[in-house]
RNA sequence: GCACCCGUAGCUCAGUGGAUUAGAGUGUCUGGCUUCGAACCAGAAGGUCGCAGGUUCGAAUCCUGCCGGGUGUACCA
């Protein structure tokens, strides 16, 4: 509905200027109107007349056109054209119509990439939720999506591993088969510890491990091969245990570095001399042609680097889906280096230049210091889920795995995208304030209500809201420009602050109230209702479940 | 050195050209449950928007310089 304002805006400025222009309706101050626009200040330049003019000119035709749709139209200096809208617009419009900014393109999404044989961290349930989450907004979008994922099971990471689990188990493999499920994870994570802090403090466990590092490749030592299937199983068991847990959907196919690893290795030998160059006897793409830097694609020692594989998962993906559009998510430091690969990858055409992008995530740091995975000073997400769970149990024994997710999730994408994440445990588990119960129970409220009213007659359509009610139904109106907005930028932080700020709307308006037994039952049954639909809408982008009670 | 990102209330963050008086959460202080669900609501206190210029009718937002912090920059992933 705002888009047909807008454009009625914009028709009226053709026909009585003859020019076009960027036009954007501005929610204002409630002494002033609904929405407000500067158009006519940014046109006075333009046309070269006062601000005044035009503004009244816009107006004396909106007046006209706007079939009193858009009521108390006024100027105001220097330049504003303020507006109410029609309580009918509010009562009627639907706010839940979907986008398109995606329509008919295939979409190929990383949406999480956790490597086996570590545990998984926050900073990986950042990038998974993250991932997630885009991928939803991409579908509302239009777009056809496929969620993907990539995953280390080849290099140091094994090699740091396999050396204390294969120490551990001291040839015997059923050592192996007594953990207790449970219990897999806190072991993988404690393995690749040891081995990792063992590897910096040993020039001897160093050459070992680069030894079992090298197997991973090529796993040909029978018993090195089933210790490591077994574990990698185990990993990836947990992983989708726990992506589960934090509410993202599967993936489509799961990409693994040892694959791409050979086709990456195979195209860039193919293109020495074309897009690579041989340098020291490494093979190298120099960036600095296109105002990069140059990256190392395969070492002097003739290893495929994670460069080589990163090409080689791009043309897997090419392969596979031939993709439209093909987004990986990253943290920020990978942001040059992505650059450099998809320019390669350009060069050879696997893809075009607008096809891949890499989103960037912020760090997960924790209040305390830097997390570092090799140190184990790191925020397990095992962990953070108890935490976060025992915090639920404070407020009800019987809570829903899904609010553990919502807790998380919201956490972690309520800040600006690309933004450090400091962790504070206390605040990263609080319930209360921006936070996705608060969201979670404002909906539940909702439908408590809902679910209590008996059935009612419709609405008189000149029925006209009071002030009470007008805010709640204005700030629902604003639904669809918002989430057009989160899909085009892909931002999940502005859905996020927009359900926040709509949820603080709706219990100011229930706190003040009555809605049962009230002689305004309907309408405001009419309006909590809509409420709990588009709150329970844009937790689902979130991936968020909106729970009917809690 | 060069490139990119960041600097807003004690803390964690929104806001990135528009409104007399820059917003939330949290923390501190105060009030509200025999009333649709108090994981809530109401109120108080708390800010030279890093600093200095410039552009503009209008700047936390754009430009320039400086200060402070972070990341990347050839064989780790």
């Amino acid at each position: 509905m705002k888009t047909e304002i807008t454009d009625l805006f914009l028709k009226i400025i053709r026909d009585k200027f003859n020019v076009d222009v960027n036009l954007e309706l501005l929610k204002s101050d409630p002494k002033y109107g609904d929405f407000s626009t500067n158009v006519a200040l940014k046109l006075a330049n333009v046309l070269g007349k006062t601000p005044e003019e035009i503004a009244n000119t816009i107006i004396l035709e909106l007046e006209k056109l706007s079939q009193n749709l858009l009521t108390n139209i006024t100027f105001s200096a220097p330049g504003f054209i303020n507006f109410k809208l029609a309580d009918e617009i509010l009562l009627n419009d639907n706010y839940l119509s979907k986008n398109n900014f995606f329509s008919n393109q295939t979409i190929v999404i990383e949406t999480n990439n956790p490597n086996p044989f570590k545990s998984m961290h926050v900073g990986h349930a950042l990038n998974a939720v993250i991932g997630d989450t885009i991928a939803n907004l991409l579908e509302f979008g239009g777009g056809k999506v496929h969620r993907v994922s990539y995953h280390g099971d080849i290099g140091t990471h094994v090699g740091k591993s396999m050396w204390s689990i294969l120490k551990y188990l001291d040839g015997d493999l059923d050592k192996l088969n007594q953990l207790k499920p449970d219990d897999r994870n806190n072991f993988m994570s404690r393995m690749y510890a040891e081995g990792s802090k063992a590897y910096d403090e040993s020039e001897e466990i160093k050459a070992e491990i680069i030894e079992l590092t090298k197997k991973s490749y090529k796993l040909e030592d029978d018993f090195y091969y089933q210790v490591y299937s077994i574990c990698k199983k185990w990993s990836f068991e947990d992983l989708d245990i726990i992506l589960e847990k934090l509410g993202s959907k599967p993936v489509e196919k799961r990409y693994l570095e040892s694959e791409a690893y050979k086709i990456g290795f195979k195209i860039v030998n193919e293109n020495i001399g074309r897009v690579f160059t041989k340098s020291d006897s490494a093979i190298i793409f120099r960036g600095e042609d296109y105002h990069l830097f140059t990256v190392v694609f395969i070492s002097s020692t003739g290893n495929g680097l994670y460069a080589a594989r990163d090409l080689g998962l791009i043309k897997l993906k090419e392969n596979d889906f031939a993709p439209d559009k093909s987004y990986i998510i990253t943290d920020n430091g990978q942001k040059d280096y992505f650059k450099v690969i998809f320019k390669a990858s350009e060069l050879l055409n696997i893809t075009t230049s607008d096809e891949t992008i890499n989103i960037n995530t912020g760090l997960v740091k924790l209040s305390t210091g830097k997390m570092s995975s090799r140190e184990g000073k790191v925020l397990d997400i095992n962990w953070l889920v108890d935490q976060v769970s025992g915090k639920l149990a404070e407020h009800n024994e019987n809570f829903d795995n899904k609010l553990i997710a919502g807790a998380i999730r919201y956490q972690l994408l309520k800040v600006k995208l690309g933004g450090d994440i400091v962790f504070d445990i206390d605040q990263s588990v609080s319930l209360q304030g921006n936070t996705g119960p608060y969201l979670m129970y404002a909906h539940a409220r909702a439908r408590s209500i809902l679910g209590k009213a008996v059935q009612t007659n419709s609405v008189d359509e000149k029925v006209k809201y009071i002030d009470a009610e007008r805010g709640l139904a204005l700030k629902l109106f604003d639904y669809e420009s918002i989430l057009n907005q989160a899909v085009a930028e892909l931002k999940p932080n502005i859905a996020c602050n927009y359900l926040y700020e709509l949820s603080q709307e709706f219990n100011q308006f229930y706190e003040h109230n009555k809605v049962l037994g009230s002689e305004r039952q309907s309408i405001r049954l009419k309006l909590v209702n809509k409420y709990a639909d588009v709150l329970r809408h844009g937790l689902n982008i979130l991936g968020i479940f909106a729970p009917d009670k809690m």
